[in-house]
DNA sequence: TGATATAATTAACAGTGTTAAGTTAAATTG
DNA sequence: CAATTTAACTTAACACTGTTAATTATATCA
């Protein structure tokens, strides 16, 4: 009687199917010009079919950035961590995080720009997947400061500092393409260097 | 014959009057809420006569954004800036910065994240309000290193990068309320002072 | 006053997210 | 197997969006 089953498995392909054609078309052309539609169009149903796997366009965005988190931690976590070398394993990831956002704009920009504007405040609640990149961050900035080669400072700061200015530095590149940037490389390398070189011993 | 001069007042004074309507319905609902109905109602008009003013909803955007920068400008040259110790200058300009972008959020983004995305590219060209600003920057990270107090960095690289840091912390403060956060200024003071000691001599 | 130029409006178009009602197909029950 | 319930999906519609073309009102000049 595993006829109740496949149904169930028939849905979740459904709903997959409609998240990640969603997500490909925002990634492409832009939440904002992404209609219900035209996402309706590319999977060959109904555009109201979409209500019945979520909730709004906004939960579509939602599930689409979750995804992209988890992509994101996933990039990091293959990164080889130098156990010896907690420095060279931040300014690593450092680099690797700001790499991501190039090479995909426009899921960074949903993620960290977009969604917290419609889903007030939510993404980086208690076991959630940003939470688990946040402590990724967190961790390597204990082992620095564990290893004296940081000077005694506020492990929760630090990283909320360090994360500012790698989030600051992606965003700028993504969004002034055409600013006459010294050369991309030089700036996030500087970027890194410079908070690393700020809070050594 | 003054008539003439009179129509031409009149016309900037409704132009201006638009315009104000629009950046507060911006600020205050967010630029993707605000209609073009919306505006025309705030100042009594029909929302075609809009058009007659501005090339479409983006161009106002622009507008609104030119006006924000050229504020943004104005509260950074009103910093009394000390010549002689050109590090305080720089760390109060980047406080000034940040508080700028905390206490006007939704000026911030639309003129630092959601502009750039509709006028590609713009905004920092030559002449433009926002290379003043950037100049602003250029000078005191230059008077650093004639004064030898950072080493011989790049002015460029240097000044980008610290805008990076500076626009990282502001939009995540902005962006994730909820988040978190150790302390805003220990957090705001951490991110410019690790710079700061990460560019000395 | 009557002609002319300018300003502002009305009506309309094609598109948006979303809801409620209706329809079809599948699964369950007797 | 036939009847009925349930689930999946679609059609039609609503109130809105930015924007354009055609039309009306208004003010200036001869």
């Amino acid at each position: 009687m595993g006829t109740k089953e496949r149904r169930a498995r028939e849905k979740e392909q459904l709903q997959r199917q409609i998240l990640s054609a969603a997500r490909e078309l925002f990634v492409n052309e832009g939440y904002e010009n992404v209609s219900m539609r035209k996402i309706a169009d590319k999977i060959e149903y109904s555009p109201t079919t979409i209500y019945l796997y979520f909730k709004d366009k906004a939960d579509l965005l939602d599930s689409a950035c979750q995804e992209t988190l988890l992509d994101l931690l996933n990039t990091l976590e293959l990164l080889n961590r130098d156990k010896s070398d907690p420095i060279e394993t931040l300014r690593k990831s450092g680099k690797a995080y700001v790499e991501f956002g190039l090479k995909y704009p426009q899921d960074y920009k949903l993620t960290f720009v977009l969604r917290p504007q419609f889903q007030q405040g939510l993404g980086l609640e208690e076991g959630s997947v940003g939470e688990r990149v946040f402590n990724y961050l967190r961790a390597m900035v204990s082992e620095c400061i564990r290893q004296r080669v940081f000077r005694q400072v506020d492990v929760e700061t630090t990283g909320q500092a360090l994360w500012s200015a790698v989030h600051g530095v992606t965003l700028l590149l993504i969004d002034f393409p055409d600013f006459p940037w010294t050369e991309k490389d030089k700036l996030i390398d500087t970027v890194i260097h410079t908070m690393i070189e700020g809070l050594k011993a």
